[in-house]
DNA sequence: ACCTGAACACCGTTCAAGT
DNA sequence: ACCTGAACACCGTTCAAGT
């Protein structure tokens, strides 16, 4: 009868999926569950924090690297993974970019990406740098992805004719080399602490 | 009397400077001009259409690259213009995303940093990935900063203690090495086949 | 060329009260 | 633990008409 937490949180990425975040109102989504607007407020106390929870519960769909690859591998292998679990729901890099923004959703996929550049040996900076890029990367070129799906299906525009996953995977690309570039670096400075390296450089 | 494009416009953007997006209605807006919301639609067929304006009028700021640098450091001077002019105008990089993403603004920003990057030697491919990695960078990042310090003025959050230049400064370090090497790359493929290899290598 | 009047169909949020 | 009733203070947009 009653709605808990988590029946909100589904009613709104059904919202997101069979509509659009235009459609996701407070409004809306009460009547989608059978309840007037303002019992929404006995779950979240705003809509702000509603979104950063959908957010959040987006993101956890992301799968860990598999352990054994090496450490450029697996940083692609989450790269790509927060785009999938983004193009999974529709404007749902909308609603993680505001999430972001108000600082009220978890960032975990941030530290795990840098956590993995760590293991290749950036520096903390370097290693944050890294998964900063690749995270404003994947996040502002599916928000021009989704924003454009739903202007297509909305008839206001035809299709774009650019090849987002193309584009994702060519700045994808520069980032890991800047990363890559960097580990080696440091290798080589390490290295050069131990006089050894004439090893490194060959 | 009465009101033309470019006074809307500086309207809009007053109330930026001002006070935030959120009070970026139509309805503040016309009031600001002294007219009814209505008056508006006569200059612009819409928000959505009035945003990408002032999106393109706030990127307008950005100065082109002294021609005498090198093409990476072009790339770093206009990678900075873009940020200092989104930081110029509060709210701006979330006016900058949602216009890039509805289609309806120009972009020439990111033309001229691939440009940039093609006269380092990079293919077309690489260029507009590098040119693509470093707005999303530039953007995302603007927009936390900028909601970040909305929400300070509203008291509703201490400061988030992060330095955004900082890491502003890191990203664009990583892609810019990996701008780099795919300079280099090309170069040796180049050389390769002018078979005189050696000579880049040293 | 630029604006008004009047209307339509919406928003998010609060508060006291109900079961 | 979860919801309602009633209200407040807003939105973007359209259309016909006015100067």
């Amino acid at each position: 009868m009653s709605n808990s937490r988590v029946d909100v949180l589904r009613a709104a990425r059904d919202i997101l999926a069979e509509h659009s975040l235009a459609d996701l109102s407070m409004r809306r989504l009460a009547a989608d569950l059978g309840v007037r607007p303002n019992a929404l407020y006995w779950h979240f106390p705003n809509k702000q924090t509603l979104l950063a929870a959908l957010s959040d519960d987006i993101l956890e769909q992301i799968p860990d690297a598999p352990t054994h690859l090496p450490w450029d591998d697996r940083l692609a292998h989450l790269a790509i993974g927060l785009r999938t679990a983004l193009l999974e729901v529709p404007d749902s890099a909308e609603v993680v970019s505001s999430s972001w923004a108000s600082g009220l959703s978890a960032k975990t996929i941030v530290t795990q990406l840098a956590a993995t550049a760590r293991d290749g040996g950036l520096s903390e900076r370097d290693a944050h740098a890294v998964a900063t890029a690749v995270c404003q990367l994947a996040i502002g070129l599916t928000i021009e992805e989704q924003t454009r799906a739903q202007m297509e299906r909305l008839q206001v525009t035809g299709p774009s004719g650019r090849d987002f996953t193309g584009e994702f995977g060519d700045g994808l690309g520069v980032i890991l080399d800047g990363a890559r570039l960097r580990a080696d670096r440091s290798a080589v400075t390490s290295a050069d602490v131990e006089s050894s390296a004439e090893v490194k450089r060959t």
